[in-house]
DNA sequence: AATGGCTGTTGCCTGATTTGCAACGGGCCA
DNA sequence: TGGCCCGTTGCAAATCAGGCAACAGCCATT
């Protein structure tokens, strides 16, 4: 769309917090860039961009200027999805933000399903913790949310929530693996523990409970990586603990859910930025991805 | 806004309905604007206007992208006056329709309070009937309605209603100037009658009635100006029926209300379209005049 | 059936706007 | 103080929108 040219300039520089670096960007020269601006805050009447010696910062103007544009862009781009939609083809771009646990099969298999049936979607899946997901939402880089224990915000708007159970996950060959069914806490801990870092949930969760009850955390190994977590689980005896859905279906693995009175279930939250109207491509996306969860995981318990 | 020059031409093509007149009110030739159309829709992927005989008629996409624009230039211009604000400058238009019975001293005195407070608001005052200014907030034409008995729409959103009496006016000299209070509606219907014409909401309210109790209606003189309608009441022993609201303070007239057995009163609205978030300027107003007619007329029924 | 009036559209040209290039001045930090 | 990054400016090239005039199609009136 030749017209929102400008707009987008302003939002890719209150993005970069320079010129420069936004020109890069957009493949234009920073001369270019500056005088856009120029013009616009003339036309404005008022400048939109506090000039610091390290670039361009948004003034009070500019904040309520860019949140315009990005809702205008949002919506433009929920028009044309409309209008694809007449047409038959269902058209358009889903961008997606979720927790790493759900990287292995829940997404994949979500997208591929959409896509099979429209293949002129397409998709941004963004991996961020559960804090930036909302994040994303807010800044309009992500339409869709999928996180455990999303921190409670106004801006969130649930579309599904269903409880999560922590799981023991060990090797198959673990002596924990014996048994199946319910695992007590204090059992999985006189192994070597193989646990998330603190910049996942699961951790987070783990260590508000254990704190409660006063049980020291010593975990042998730490990642961010859940995936680092459950190759190491596959070398030796130690536990992981990981939430059902990030756990993929491997025959070397086995998980036991922790006890009830050991560990509150986490959520698993889908969710949208609050009193946005998605395009229509997305929306039917969320509509699915959201009975598929319901499906897999059970009622939405809100 | 330089900007959205293209989104402005499209939204007068499709007022106009035809290219050349729509050319004409931008003050630009056919051929640059057809060239515009063309270019946007090749951008969409799709055309937003039907070719027919006379012109040009919105296709159902084109309704959606309409809709879109008007969305989009009225929230711009919800920004553009809240960034004037935090300079600390009340600016901004408020485009108001409003019934003929209040162009006398209802919304003038309104008016002149507000700009005496905020010179650098502008106003437009369109007089429309009620369908037409309800009509008119739905096309983005206007900001504010105040108007008689609005058709029932789940457009309209009501900032403001109270109940008027309608009042039979005559000149100082007449026989019914004698007396004051109410007075009945069959006294009245012995002098001529220079009642306003079907164009006007008083009228429909007044057949409404009348054709309940089955008496005849046969109005000497029918106008659809109040004006024209006082000037003559001025000028021979006719009687008219208008709202209080509407007239004006003259010591050459005389108005007594309708005995209430015989009429009911009528509804006055002050409205804006539902859902649609005004600008600060027209906001203030808004509240203002609320306020104000709460005073004059007294409590919001609602 | 022909004509005149309306419609949108197209080719060609001109003027305005936008962009790129290169250079400049200013703040910051080693 | 020198290097580096920042935004900005003058000037020239490229791009784009606009105006003019001509054209084809539809429709009602002649």
């Amino acid at each position: 769309m030749k017209h929102l040219r400008i707009l987008t300039y302003v939002a890719e520089v209150a993005r970069h917090g320079a010129i420069r670096r936004a020109a890069e960007r957009l493949n234009i020269t920073p001369s270019a860039l500056t005088r856009q601006i120029q013009d616009l805050e003339y036309e404005l009447g008022t400048p939109i961009f506090e000039r610091v010696a390290q670039g361009m910062r948004l003034n009070a103007a500019g904040e309520l200027l860019v949140r315009h544009i990005r809702d205008q862009l949002s919506d433009l781009e929920r028009v044309r999805s409309q209008i694809a939609d007449l047409s038959g083809v269902r058209r358009g771009h889903v961008a997606l933000a979720c927790s790493q646990a759900f990287v292995n099969h829940v997404v994949p298999d979500e997208v591929e399903a959409y896509r099979a049936q429209f293949p002129q979607v397409t998709f941004t899946v963004q991996v961020r913790d559960h804090i930036q997901a909302v994040a994303a939402l807010t800044q309009f880089e992500a339409d869709l949310a999928l996180v455990l224990q999303p921190p409670p915000s106004a801006d969130l708007q649930v579309l599904f929530s269903c409880n999560q159970t922590l799981c023991a996950l060990m090797r198959a060959e673990h002596p924990l693996a014996r048994e199946t069914g319910p695992v007590r806490l204090r059992d999985c801990l006189v192994h070597p523990m193989a646990l998330p870092d603190r910049s996942l949930a699961i951790r987070h969760h783990l260590d508000d409970a254990l704190a409660r009850k006063g049980t020291p955390l010593r975990p042998t190994i730490e990642s961010s990586s859940l995936e680092f977590l459950r190759n190491l689980v596959l070398r030796e005896d130690a536990v992981s603990l990981q939430v059902p859905s990030g756990i993929p279906d491997d025959p070397r693995l086995r998980h036991r859910p922790i006890d009830a009175r050991d560990l509150a279930p986490m959520t698993l939250i889908l969710g949208q930025l609050r009193g946005r109207t998605l395009p229509v491509a997305t929306a039917k996306f969320a509509d699915r991805f959201a009975s598929s969860l319901h499906q897999r995981y059970g009622a939405d318990p809100a």
